[in-house]
DNA sequence: TGAATAGTGTCTTTCAGACAGTATTGG
DNA sequence: CCAATACTGTCTGAAAGACACTATTCA
């Protein structure tokens, strides 16, 4: 970020007060924050949106969007922050997996003027999914790499983005393992890669990936059923993702 | 992105015009573009900084910083544009491999106020490295996964999360790929990888990866030197970057 | 001929894919 | 006992690691 350079324009909205003095005396565009969020619901992939409102000035009035908004330079002391703020707001969920995913930024994404997103996602367990839910958000399955209502801005291609982005990682690291509740079978495991991978996974090999990765261990408990029962795992405290040296299959 | 919520508060910059009758009366971050732009030097992985000014309300007077500046919402189409400008106008190369990075935004990493970069990497071949280079800026050779000098803002953080970023995928990628000429050899493009990586690899499975994935393509040329003559390669014509199914050496 | 580097072949190791086979529960 | 699912073992194949070997140039 060097000093200013170029020409400034007239176009758009200025800056007052104290800017001019510092030499920031040139539109700004919008900042916001946008949060693609997973979780995994009737055996399948599912991604949080809202409907948003029709007051005076809201762009896709009633439509469709991911949880975001404008960053608040009073309450976010960073980005990520903000994220977290617009979770908590619409799931209650305080600590979940959260990662950056990109930024989009461009003059007409926002009929409102030059507009720059910051989207994250995040993984957020089944238990946690329904219990706080804000009464405008809604749970919608994931059908290919996006869903079936259309969405507002270009947050259809932002959560496109959002499913290659899980769905290549998933080839690769432990990720899968942010969307179980606290205690959880392998076989229960393999099912969320296999859901969000929608293809199946050969049970050995998978076993032997997860059991020789630092990243989960036995408990002194076992899931109950009408069969033989399920040894239960936990993630390991403090367990960042595991990264592997080989994807699952090879990709054809 | 829905619509505002939470309060506004009083600090900073305000808006004025037409963003009141919009509800758009509320300060907004500085929205700014840097790139981190690698190339392969002297046989090191080098990286491009400028030199900072130091007028009026100028932050970090004459410290290095990475190419980059505030997202002009009059000349920029979209967050790529802007970074593609800055790279041009420093480096004088046009069409590079441009990848995003991520965006840092915080209340503090800027004096001048609350800002967000959005930040790219570049990799350009050493021949685009030395012609039409801008005359504040210089190439800094990588040392571990920084740079000697201090740089300003967190740029120190964005070229280490960029370093990280480019070893990690040269792991599994062809990105040094686009750090050659035109025409290079296999042992030139194997020695690119050891450099990035900072390791030996083996000739024999390089070779092998290289020539099955569908990536170059030998031309009717050699490369003559005081020993046995090497076959010349080009990339193939609108060659995407591969993704190999396993890294390098097994992780230990 | 020898130095130097390009390129190949061969053996081993690792780990996923395939799939058969064993284990343990409830009914 | 049987159905159902959990879990293990064994064989195979693909690709990397190690490294020896051959090939081709110039001096």
């Amino acid at each position: 970020m060097a000093g200013r350079q170029g020409t400034d324009s007239g176009a758009g909205d200025k800056v007052s007060s104290g800017a001019k003095r510092a030499g920031l005396d040139f539109p700004r565009p919008l900042t916001t924050v946008d949060v693609v969020i997973f979780t995994i619901r009737l055996e399948a992939l599912q991604v949080l949106l809202l409907r948003r409102g029709h007051g005076e000035g809201e762009p896709f009035p009633d439509a469709l969007a991911l949880p975001g908004g404008f960053v608040d330079v009073a309450r976010d002391a960073d980005l990520e922050a903000c994220a977290r703020r617009k979770l908590a707001e619409k799931t209650g969920v305080v600590s979940p997996y959260l990662e950056q995913l990109g930024s989009w930024g461009s003059a007409t994404r926002d009929p409102r003027g030059w507009s720059a997103t910051h989207a994250y996602f995040a993984l957020i367990p089944a238990s946690a999914a329904e219990t706080a839910l804000a009464p405008d958000a809604q749970w919608f399955a994931l059908e290919g790499a996006g869903v079936k209502p259309k969405l507002a801005f270009d947050h259809a291609e932002i959560l496109q983005a959002a499913v290659q982005r899980l769905r290549n990682k998933v080839e690769y690291t432990s990720l899968p393992a942010y969307l179980m509740a606290d205690e959880f079978t392998l076989p229960e495991l393999q099912r969320t890669y296999e859901i969000v991978l929608d293809r199946p996974l050969e049970k050995s090999a998978f076993r032997t990936r997860m059991l020789s990765a630092d990243l989960i261990e036995p408990i002194n408990k076992q899931r109950k059923g009408p069969n033989r029962p399920a040894q239960l795992y936990r993630l390991k405290t403090a367990a960042a993702p595991v990264y592997f040296a080989r994807t699952f299959n090879a990709p054809e």
